[in-house]
DNA sequence: CGAACTGCATTTTTT
DNA sequence: ATGCAGTTCG
C-alpha cells in the first residue's frame, strides 16, 4: 500500500474506510474495504480481480466517480472501455447519476467502437478513407470465399468461413500478415491463410472498408508509426479503466500496454475464473500475467459475495477449485446457508424439460417473478425442448442471444443499399443488391464486372462505370447497370439535402426493393416490409445516415428489456454477466457438457474453460441452483446414451442434494444418501465405466449389447419412456421393433426399453 | 429463373 | 432430424 505513487496532490480523502462518513464523500458510503480499495487506488496500475458477484461494476462505477469528483481528470482525460455496448451503457449512465451530473465528452465505449471512433480521425494514416465502412462476419467470409474461388482453392476442403477464422484470430493477436509467423502461415489452410489474409487486407484497403480485428489491429499500427499521433493519445487519457479484462485478446492488450504507457494509470477488473472466451481470441494470460506486465502493479481481489447463499458459493468454488492456471480466490458470504443446490437425473431430455417446467411453475405459484428464473443450457438446440415445455404449461419464456433485428435478411438488403449509398466502394453491400430486386443481371454480365474489377483492383462501382462505356457487355444489362448507378448518384447527391428516414425510404421504394416483399405472396413477405418500416423509423434515432450505419455494425444490440416477466433460456455463455434468484443448469452430461469439441480442440485448457462456464453458470444464482442430467438424449436426431458430467462428481457432496426421480435405473431406491454416483451401480455408471476405457461411439453399441442380456421377447409388454406402453414385435439384437399403444411402430434400442 | 434435389455438418458469439 | 448451401433440372 505504501508504494502507492505519491500525487502532490492533497489526499481530499481521508482513505480510512471504515470512519469516512465525516470525510468521504456520500458515494464511498456502503463500499467494503477491498472495494474502497479498487476505488481509492486511482494512480498506477491496478488489477482488480472481482469474483461473481463482488460488486464489480459498483467499483468500476465508483471509481471514474471518484476519478472525476476528485478532480484528478476531467472526463475527456478518461476512457473506460468494455465489450458489450450494454455495459458501456450501464457504466455511463451509473456515473452520471453518481456525479449528478451529465458527463460529457469521455470515452467510454467497446473497445471497437473506441477503436474505431480513433481509426475515423486518422483512417488516412492507415490508407483508408474515414467513411470506411464496418465489415461484419458474414461481409469478411464472403469476402475470403470469393478471393478463395479466385485462386480455385477448394471450399470443401477449406471452408471460407475456417478460413475467415484463422485470419481473425491472427487479427486477435495483433499480427498484420506480414508478421504471421512463417510456420503457421505455411501450414494453415494448406499454406494458403497467410497468402489469402495478405490479399483479403489489400482488398479491404480497396473497398475502403474495416472488419472487427481491424479497428484495433490498425489502431496498432497507427500507434507503432505514428508515434506523435500515439502521445497525443497517451497523454490525453489520464486514467485507462478495462472491463473484463480476461476476456482481452492481445491486440487488445497491446493496444491498451501502448495507451498506458504515459501515465500508467491503468486499472484493469476482470475474473480469470470466469473467462469463457479463448475460442474467439480472448488470452486468460493477459490477467494472469498483469503484474509481470506493469510494474508495481497493485493486484485488489474482491472476494466478499453479495449475490449468492453460501451453498452456491460453495459448490461453484469447490468446483472451480479443480483448475489449475488462475490466480485464486476465496470468495465468502454473509448471506443465509439457503439450500443446496439440487442434483437430478433424468432419463431425457424431454423429462428435464418436463420437471424443470414442473418446478418453475411451482415458483411462480409461489410468487417468484419469473424473470428472476433462468435456464441455462450448454448449446443451443437444447432451448427447444425447454421452448416446447414452456409453451404447452403456458409460462412465458424469453431467449436470450436469439436472432437480431439487423440480422434479418430484408433488413441486412435494406442496409446493403444504404452502405452502397454512403460509401460506393463497399463492394459486399453493392455485391448484395446489384441484383435485388431481379434486374436481369446474370452470372456473365456479374463474371465481368468481376474480372475487371479484380484485373484493376478497383471496387465493382467503378469496374461498372467503366463497362458502362464499353461493350464488353450486352446492350439490356449495360443499361440495367447505368440506370442502377444512376440512381445511386442521386441518392447519394441528396444526402444532407434531405432528412435521411425520407432518403432512405425513397432509396427502398425507387430502387423497387420494397416493392419485391409487397408483390410477395409468401407468409412472411407483409412482416418483411413491416420490418422495413420499422428500420426507417429507427433511423430518427440518428442524425446521419453514416451514424445509423456505424450504429448497426457496432451496436448490434439484442435489447430484451426486462420489463415483462418471462422466464429467461439462454446458452450458458450468454448468462455471463446476469444473475437471477434461481437458475436451471441443464444437460450436464458427459458428451455434451464438457462440450467434447472443445476437449478435442483445446485438450486440458478446453476442459478448464468449460469447468470456468460451469462456475459461470453456477454463480448465476442468487437462492437457489438446479443442477440436471439425462441419461440419454437426442443429438442430431440420433440418440445417445450418456453419463452424468464430471463437474457433478466436482461438486462438493455437503453443498448439492442428490435427487433421482425412482425407476430411472432398475432398483428404484434413488440416488443420493451420501453415495454419490460413482458408487452407485448399473445405469450411469454401467457407461462410466465403459466410457473410460473406450471412445464415445462404441458406448452406445456397448449399452444396446449390454441391454441385449435382460432378453426381451417377441410379444413381451414394454413401457418406454418416451413412447409409453407397447408390444415387442421383433427382437434384432440390441434393437427393438416395437408397436406402442399411443405413438404406433418404431424402432427403438433395448437398452431404453423396461419389461412393463 | 425458380423448384427440387443432394450432400453435409451441426458449441459457444461480441463487436 | 434438420437446415443450409450448392447443384441440377424443368
Amino acid at each position: 500500500m505504501s508504494d502507492l505513487p505519491d500525487l502532490s496532490e492533497p489526499p481530499a480523502l481521508d482513505s480510512t474506510p471504515a470512519a469516512s462518513p465525516g470525510g468521504g464523500a456520500r458515494y464511498l458510503e456502503n463500499l467494503n474495504d477491498s472495494q474502497l480499495q479498487a476505488v481509492e487506488a486511482i494512480d498506477g496500475p491496478v488489477l482488480v480481480l472481482a469474483g461473481a458477484g463482488t460488486g464489480k461494476t459498483r467499483v468500476l462505477i465508483t471509481r471514474l466517480a471518484h476519478i472525476l469528483m476528485q478532480g484528478r481528470a476531467g472526463p475527456h482525460e478518461i476512457m473506460a472501455v468494455t465489450f458489450t455496448n450494454k455495459a458501456a451503457r450501464e457504466m455511463r449512465e451509473r456515473v452520471a447519476a453518481l456525479v449528478q451530473r451529465p458527463v460529457e465528452g469521455w470515452w467510454v465505449g467497446t473497445f471497437h467502437a473506441t477503436g474505431a471512433r480513433i481509426l475515423r480521425a486518422h483512417a488516412d494514416a492507415v490508407g483508408l478513407k474515414s467513411n470506411f465502412t464496418i465489415l461484419d462476419a458474414d461481409d469478411q467470409v464472403r469476402l475470403v470465399k470469393q478471393l478463395m474461388a479466385n485462386h480455385h482453392i477448394d471450399d470443401k476442403k477449406f471452408p471460407a468461413r475456417a478460413v475467415s477464422g484463422i485470419i481473425q484470430r491472427w487479427k486477435d493477436r495483433g499480427l498484420t500478415p506480414d508478421k504471421v509467423p512463417g510456420a503457421e502461415g505455411a501450414t494453415e489452410a494448406g499454406g494458403g491463410a497467410q497468402a489469402l489474409y495478405t490479399e483479403y487486407q489489400g482488398r479491404l484497403k480497396v473497398l475502403n472498408a474495416a472488419d472487427f480485428g481491424d479497428l484495433l489491429l490498425h489502431g496498432l499500427t497507427l500507434f507503432q508509426n505514428h508515434p506523435d499521433i500515439l502521445k497525443t493519445y497517451q497523454h490525453r487519457f489520464k486514467y485507462l479503466l478495462v472491463d473484463e479484462y480476461q476476456d482481452t485478446n492481445v491486440a487488445q492488450y497491446l493496444w491498451l500496454r501502448l495507451l498506458a504507457q504515459a501515465h500508467k494509470n491503468i486499472c484493469c477488473v476482470g475474473d480469470d475464473d470466469q473467462s469463457i472466451y479463448s475460442w474467439r481470441g480472448a488470452e486468460v494470460e493477459n490477467i494472469l500475467r498483469f503484474e509481470k506486465d506493469f510494474d508495481n502493479a497493485k493486484v485488489i481481489r474482491l472476494e466478499r459475495n453479495y449475490r449468492s447463499t453460501p451453498h452456491i458459493l460453495a459448490a461453484a468454488s469447490g468446483l472451480i477449485d479443480h483448475n489449475e492456471g488462475r490466480h485464486g480466490k476465496t470468495l465468502w458470504t454473509d448471506l443465509d446457508a439457503g439450500e443446496k443446490v439440487r442434483v437430478t437425473g433424468v432419463w431425457d431430455g424431454e423429462e428435464e424439460a418436463r420437471i424443470t417446467g414442473d418446478e418453475i411453475e411451482a415458483l411462480h405459484t409461489k410468487k417468484q417473478p419469473l424473470n428472476q428464473v433462468a435456464v441455462l443450457v450448454r448449446a443451443g438446440f437444447q432451448m427447444r425442448e425447454f421452448e416446447e415445455r414452456l409453451i404447452t404449461l403456458g409460462v412465458p419464456y424469453r431467449v436470450i442471444g436469439g436472432p437480431r433485428f439487423y440480422e434479418r435478411q430484408e433488413i441486412r438488403d435494406a442496409i446493403a443499399y444504404l452502405r452502397v449509398t454512403v460509401q460506393p466502394d463497399d463492394d459486399l453491400a453493392f455485391e448484395r443488391i446489384i441484383n435485388l430486386p431481379k434486374r436481369g443481371l446474370g452470372p456473365a454480365t456479374m463474371q465481368t464486372v468481376h474480372r475487371l474489377a479484380r484485373a484493376e483492383a478497383i471496387p465493382l462501382t467503378q469496374a461498372v462505370e467503366r463497362l458502362i462505356e464499353s461493350d464488353e457487355i450486352k446492350p439490356k444489362p449495360r443499361q440495367t447497370l447505368a440506370a442502377l448507378l444512376d440512381d445511386f448518384r442521386r441518392w447519394r447527391g441528396d444526402i444532407g439535402l434531405s432528412p435521411h428516414p425520407e432518403l432512405a425510404e425513397r432509396i427502398l421504394e425507387q430502387s423497387g426493393y420494397i416493392a419485391m416483399w409487397r408483390d410477395k405472396q409468401t407468409v412472411d413477405a407483409p412482416g418483411r416490409v413491416e420490418n422495413l418500416k420499422e428500420m426507417i423509423l429507427a433511423l430518427e434515432d440518428f442524425d446521419t445516415l453514416g451514424e445509423f450505419l456505424e450504429h448497426v455494425s457496432l451496436v448490434m444490440e439484442n435489447d430484451d428489456s426486462n420489463v415483462t416477466d418471462k422466464v429467461n433460456l439462454m446458452t450458458l455463455h450468454g448468462a455471463k454477466g446476469l444473475e437471477f434468484d434461481t437458475v436451471f443448469l441443464a444437460g450436464w452430461e458427459e458428451g455434451l457438457f464438457p462440450h467434447p469439441r472443445t476437449l478435442d480442440d483445446s485438450g486440458v485448457a478446453g476442459l478448464e474453460e468449460e469447468r470456468r462456464l460451469a462456475y459461470v453458470g453456477l454463480t448465476r444464482a442468487r437462492k437457489q441452483a438446479f443442477v440436471s442430467f439425462a441419461a440419454n438424449r437426442r443429438i442430431h436426431g440420433q440418440w445417445n446414451s450418456a453419463m452424468p458430467s464430471r463437474f457433478i462428481d466436482e461438486l462438493p457432496q455437503e453443498h448439492i442434494e442428490v435427487r433421482s426421480p425412482t425407476g430411472l435405473y432398475g432398483g428404484g431406491q434413488g440416488i443420493g444418501a451420501g453415495g454419490g454416483f460413482s458408487e452407485r451401480s448399473g445405469g450411469f455408471d454401467a457407461a462410466r465405466r465403459h466410457q473410460n476405457r473406450r471412445s464415445r461411439p462404441e458406448l452406445v453399441e456397448d449399452i444396446a449389447h449390454h441391454a441385449k442380456d435382460a432378453d426381451f421377447l417377441v410379444g413381451q409388454r414394454v413401457f418406454h419412456q418416451k413412447f409409453g406402453y407397447g408390444k415387442i414385435n421383433v427382437v434384432d439384437g440390441g434393437k427393438l421393433e416395437i408397436s406402442f399403444e399411443k405413438a404406433g411402430n418404431k424402432k427403438v434400442m433395448a437398452s431404453f426399453v423396461e419389461a412393463a
